[in-house]
DNA sequence: GGTGGCTTGAAACTCGTTCTCAACCCCAGT
DNA sequence: ACTGGGGTTGAGAACGAGTTTCAAGCCACC
C-alpha cells in the first residue's frame, strides 16, 4: 500500500513453466497447472494453506501433498521462491523479472514489503570474501512497524516481545 | 574455526538468570539453573537435542517441556536470542555482550560464523525509514560454502538447489 | 485406442513443539 | 525445621506442517 504493487508477468511465468516440464519430460497435469497459476497470478506471498483456498475457490480439488510436491517442483525450476519469515510454515511467491529482493516485515498486520539495495548487494559478497565463504544467497529480513500501525498497535508489540511473528504456531 | 571463539562470560549471564528469576518472583529450581548454564556455557549455536545431550551427560534428567519452556524464559529474559536457519528446528544462542550480529551458515559443514557490521547496522535503519517502517530487529543469514569445504562438497551443492539447510525435515 | 510410467490423493507417518494434569518442589511465613 | 500453597515438572497425548506410502488414475507417446 506504501508502494504501488508492480504487475508481474504471470503469463510469462506459466510459459516459462511449461518449458520446464516439456525440457524434463514431466507430464503438465491440471493440478500442477492450477497450482502455477494460482502463484504466478497472486501479488502476494502465499502459503500453502492460501493456495489450498484458492484452488478450493476455484472448485478445482487438488490434494495437499500434491500442493507440496509442486512447489517443490516450482522451486527447483527456479520460478518461485521459497520464503520463511518464522511463523511456523512457509511462503511462495512467484519469482520476477526484478532481482533479488529483501523484506521489511510488519509485526502488527503482516504486511510484507520487498526493496531491493545494490549496496547491500554487494556488501554481503564483500562479507563472504572476508570470512573466506563462497557466496551462495542470502536472506535479510527486516522487522518493523508500518506506518499505518504505528500508534495503533505499539502497545500490543511492547507486552509480547517473544513472538516477533505473533504467533508461533 | 576462522576466528577465535571469543569468550562470553557465563557467569555474568546465570547472574543475570537469577536477577530476573528473583524480580519476577519466579522459582529458581534445578531444572533451570541446569538448562541455562548448558545454554550460557556454550559458543554453539543450540538446538533443544543439543541441550537435552548435554544435560543427560552431566546425568541431569529434564522433560523435553521444561527446556522448551525454560528456553521461553529465557529468550523473554532476554538473555537467550532464537535463531531459526531453516533446518526446521531452532537453535539458541546466549546473548553476548556484544553487539547484535549476524550469521554466515556454511550450506556444506553447517558451521555458524558470527560477524558484524557497523555499515548494515546503519543501513537497515535507513531503509526501514524510507518505506516508513518504525525498525524493531532485523536477520542477516549469508549462506555459501567456507573455505574448509570449497573443492570438497561443490559437486554435493550443486546437485540440490532445492535445500540449501541440507534437510529441510 | 492402448500402454507404460509418472502423478495423484487419502491416510498414515514423522518430528518439532505445545498442551494437559496429577504429582512435586520451591520458598515465604511461621 | 515444618507447613501450605502456588508455580513447576514430566510423561504422554495432542498438534500442525510437511513427507511418505501405495493403489488407482492420468498424461503422452505409439
Amino acid at each position: 500500500m506504501t508502494s504501488p504493487p508492480p504487475k508481474l508477468d504471470a503469463a510469462e511465468l506459466v510459459e516459462g513453466f511449461r518449458g520446464y516440464m516439456r525440457d524434463h519430460n514431466l507430464p503438465l497435469t491440471h493440478q500442477r497447472e492450477a497450482i502455477a497459476s494460482a502463484l504466478f497470478h497472486s501479488e502476494e506471498h502465499l502459503s500453502v494453506e492460501d493456495i489450498e483456498a484458492i484452488l478450493r475457490d476455484e472448485n478445482v480439488h487438488v490434494g495437499k501433498a500434491t500442493v507440496y510436491r509442486t512447489l517443490d517442483l516450482l522451486v527447483r525450476a527456479g520460478l518461485v521462491d521459497e520464503h520463511d519469515f518464522g511463523e511456523g510454515f512457509k511462503r511462495f511467491e512467484p519469482r520476477s523479472a526484478k532481482s533479488h529482493h529483501e523484506h521489511l516485515i510488519c509485526l502488527a498486520c503482516g504486511k510484507v514489503v520487498e526493496f531491493t539495495s545494490e549496496r547491500i548487494e554487494r556488501m554481503k559478497a564483500l562479507i563472504a570474501d572476508e570470512h573466506g565463504f563462497r557466496h551462495h544467497h542470502h536472506r535479510l529480513d527486516i522487522y518493523g512497524v508500518c506506518s499505518e500501525c504505528q500508534g495503533r498497535a505499539a502497545v500490543t508489540l511492547e507486552r509480547s516481545p517473544d513472538r516477533p511473528g505473533g504467533g508461533s504456531r
